[in-house]
DNA sequence: GCAAGGAGAACGTGATCACAGTTAGCCCGG
DNA sequence: CCGGGCTAACTGTGATCACGTTCTCCTTGC
C-alpha cells in the first residue's frame, strides 16, 4: 500500500497522462459560464461559496478568480470583495472599438486561410450553419440563454478555424467583459426582435466575399454593442 | 495594548486607508519589469524565487505570476514549470495585427482629448517631448535598457491621456507579451541604427493632425514588430 | 571515459489555518 | 412599529505544510 501506482520513472515519461489540475478546471467552466452570460452583473462572487459549488477546496477557485480578475471579466470593489464587472457606457464604447477591428480580422485569417480549398470551406460553413440552426431555433423558442450559448459558440466556432490563438485570447478576453451584458440586454428585450445577422456572414464565406464578411462581423457586433448600451441608458 | 488603532467601526469608514494588499505590488514591480523587457524569453521563474526576491512568502507570489500567466505574459511549461514566454513568427503577425488597430485608436482618441484645448494639447506635447529627450539621450548612450524603458513611457503617456483604461487594459497586456522581445530586439541591434520614430508624432498631436499622427504609430509599431521578426528569423 | 541511473533538491499545486476587515442579522430601546 | 447599534458569521489575504512530479547533479557500473 505504500505505492499506489503513481511511481513516475520512465513508465511515466512515456504515459504522459495529463495532470488533472483543479483550478484550471473550475476556472474553464467559470469563464464559459461568464462568456455565455450565465452571470448577471455585479453579481457577488465568494472564494469559499465557489469552491463549494464546484466540490472543490479553497484554492482552486482562488485561482480561478484571480485569472478572471485579470482579465477584466471579474472585478474588486472597494473594500475588496469579488463581483461580475458591471458596464459603463464609457466601457461600452471602448470594447466596441476593440471587438470591431480584432473580430473582424479574425473572421478575414479565417476566411484566407480556406482560400483554395473548396471541401475546408464548406466544412466551416457547415459547421457555422449548424450552429446557426441552434441559434435560429433559440430565437423562435424566446429562450435566452441557448440563444446566448449559441452566439458564442458561433463566432468562435469562425475565430478559431483563423488558428490565431494569441488574437483569440485577446478576444475571449473582450467577449468575458461584455458577455453578462449581452444576457442582461436579451432578457430585457426578448428574442422578439432579434434579426440574425449570421446568415450574411455564412453566404461571405462561402461565396469569399472578405469585404462582406468583414461588413457582416462589424455590423453584428455594432448592433450587439448598440443594444447594450441602450438598455445601459434604459437603467 | 488588547486593541492598537486599527479597530473598524466608524473610524475606518472614514479613515479609508489603503490596504496595501502584497500580492498587488508584486504584480505590479513583476509587470514593469517584463513590458519594460528586463526579462529575457525563456527565464525560468519559480514562486519560491520570486517570493524570495521580493522578500513575501509564496502566496503573493503565486498569485502575481497567475494574473501575467492569465495575460499571456508568461507561459506554463508542458511540465508545469513558469517561465517567460517566448515568441514565435506567428505570434509576432498576431500581435501587430492587434497592436495596430487598438494603439492607433487610443492615440486618436488621446489627440481627440485635446481638440479645442491647446493648453492641454501643449501640455501633452511637452511631457512626450521631454520623455523622448531621455529616449534620445538613451539612443546616444547606447543604453538599451533606458532606451526600452522610455519608450513604454512614451506609448503609455500617450495612451494613458485617452482616458480610455479598458482599451488601455487590452494594450498593456498587449505590450506584456511584447515586452521581452523588444529588450532582445535591441541588444542584438544596438541602439545604433534606430531611428526615434516619434518625433513624427509629436509633431502630428501638435499640429493636430489625426492622419499623421495614426500613420506615425502605425509606423513605430510595424518597425519594432518588424524587427523582432528580423531577429527571429535569425535565431 | 562516459552514458545510464539514482538520490536529493526544487517545483507547482492543493489543503488548511489565522487574522483583520466587512457585512448582515438580530435585539433592544424608543 | 420603527430605527440604531452590537455581535456573529463571512470575506479576501497571507502563511505554512504535504504531496507527487520534475529537474539536477553526482555517483556508479561498464
Amino acid at each position: 500500500m505504500a505505492m499506489k501506482k503513481t511511481k513516475s520513472s520512465k513508465a511515466a515519461k512515456r504515459a504522459r497522462k495529463r495532470a488533472p489540475v483543479v483550478h484550471e478546471e473550475v476556472y474553464a467552466r467559470l469563464r464559459r459560464a461568464i462568456i455565455e452570460g450565465q452571470l448577471e452583473p455585479g453579481r457577488s462572487l465568494s472564494v469559499r461559496t465557489l469552491a463549494a459549488q464546484f466540490h472543490v477546496s479553497a484554492m482552486p477557485a482562488r485561482e480561478a478568480i484571480r485569472r478572471l480578475v485579470a482579465l477584466g471579466a471579474l472585478e474588486l470593489t472597494q473594500t475588496r470583495r469579488i463581483s461580475v464587472a458591471r458596464m459603463t457606457s464609457q466601457k461600452v464604447a471602448e470594447l466596441t472599438d476593440a471587438r470591431v477591428p480584432l473580430e473582424t480580422g479574425l473572421a478575414l485569417r479565417a476566411l484566407k486561410k480556406t482560400e483554395g480549398k473548396p471541401k475546408v470551406r464548406a466544412g466551416l460553413v457547415s459547421k457555422l450553419s449548424k450552429i446557426d440552426d441552434k441559434l435560429d431555433a433559440a430565437i423562435s423558442c424566446g429562450d435566452v440563454a441557448a440563444y446566448s450559448k449559441a452566439n458564442s459558440e458561433f463566432h468562435f466556432a469562425l475565430y478559431e478555424a483563423a488558428g490565431a490563438p494569441t488574437l483569440l485570447g485577446v478576444v475571449e478576453g473582450l467577449w468575458l467583459q461584455v458577455g453578462p451584458f449581452m444576457r442582461v440586454v436579451l432578457s430585457n428585450l426578448g428574442t422578439a426582435d432579434l434579426v440574425d445577422q449570421h446568415k450574411e456572414a455564412i453566404d461571405a464565406i462561402s461565396e469569399g466575399d472578405a469585404r462582406k464578411l468583414e461588413k457582416a462581423i462589424s455590423r453584428d457586433i455594432a448592433e450587439g454593442m448598440r443594444n447594450i448600451s441602450e438598455a445601459l441608458r434604459n437603467s
